[in-house]
DNA sequence: ATTATATAGAACACATTGTTGTGTAGCGAT
DNA sequence: ATCGCTACACAACAATGTGTTCTATATAAT
């Protein structure tokens, strides 16, 4: 039914996207230009402007490039300090060594008035949110959680700190800070009245 | 000693930065050029460049003319209950109200290369953490909580969920969530062991 | 009134954004 | 192997933003 797509067209979109993203990282969002892009790569500028007809698109896309590795699968066997910690881990990981960790604060920043960037941004959280979610269901099935508390709040709260304190507050990642949070959120998880 | 500052340099630095906020608002930070505040004000371009040379320069004193109105002295007379609501509540009102919680995520985008908007936002996180601190002191003085706990990291997830909810997971901030977090932070801080 | 300086206005160079048109090269299908 | 389609390179172009420099005028401080 649909034709292939034409092998040129992803091989300039790969090669100008790697670009972007090297400059991205390099000298910020607004070093992204279809200027900059073809001088790095030898991609001419009109092609970049068919592929990518106003600059916002291009650092969108740049973004989603960005955006695909750090996929986290939530840790659900228990008991539940060793999962949070386990995933917490790997999101901490996430955030202070890849790609995705340094342009975070300027896809969120783009997010105040782009809609694809938004969007990316609710899919992550949503992400996140789900796979935490999944940890203290587990661990209230287990009964290391008392079962008639909402769960949600308890979420937000664990996925709230890292990124407030990496993208806001300026603050480090570290083992120690992992370790602590780990402990606060699971004394609020596990108290006995809700 | 000093001489007192001429009376034309305030005036055209207030009537530009005034329009700039306008611009900030309506149009996002890469709006405000110098092009757009000289037609916004009939300042000359020229004029616009001697005092702001370089065009950050400009956006990031557009920012601190926002950032300037939202400060929250905390309430601490008890009960601790009380103290939160007012306090959070100002804060949730100045986020969803005034010009600086509508900018303040291209404030912190910017933090991420811009060191003024990182001495912005640093400052204005150090305020609101020690407000918060206070209230936590004060409910601890009047044996409300227990005494033997950390408080800085209760401080942070106090402060953490409503501006992780604003600005990264874009959830709104209203009376409901209010009073659901208030409960959930003091019910981790009354519990009775660390 | 004199001096200093803030402002207005214009001319200039340069980069970025975005469009358009022409020719070339490569892909898929017959 | 040839054909048509289209991605691509290259060049010219307009509009806007960035930043500098110059002159003339207006205004504040003395």
């Amino acid at each position: 039914m649909k034709k292939p797509e034409d092998p040129r067209l992803a091989a300039t979109r790969n090669l100008a996207l790697d670009a972007a993203l090297d400059i991205l990282q390099e000298d910020g969002v607004m070093a992204v230009t279809h200027a900059s892009v073809s001088k790095a790569t030898g991609v001419s500028r009109s092609t970049l402007y068919r592929h990518w007809p106003e600059i916002d698109r291009l650092r969108t896309e740049t973004f989603k490039h960005a955006a695909t590795p750090p996929h986290i699968p939530p840790k659900t066997n228990g008991p539940l300090r060793a999962d949070l910690k386990w995933t917490l881990g790997r999101l901490m990981s996430a955030l202070n060594e890849t790609a995705w960790g340094e342009i975070a604060p300027q896809v969120i920043a783009a997010a105040a008035t782009d809609q694809e960037a938004r969007g990316l941004i609710n899919d992550l959280m949503a992400e996140r949110m789900t796979g935490v979610e999944a940890i203290f269901a587990a661990a209230e099935k287990r009964g290391e959680i008392p079962p008639d508390q909402s769960i949600r709040p308890i979420v937000e709260m664990t996925i709230a700190v890292p990124y407030f304190r990496k993208y806001i507050n300026g603050e480090p990642l570290n083992e120690d800070w992992l370790d602590a949070h780990v402990e606060l959120i699971c004394s609020l998880a596990e108290k006995p009245e809700a």
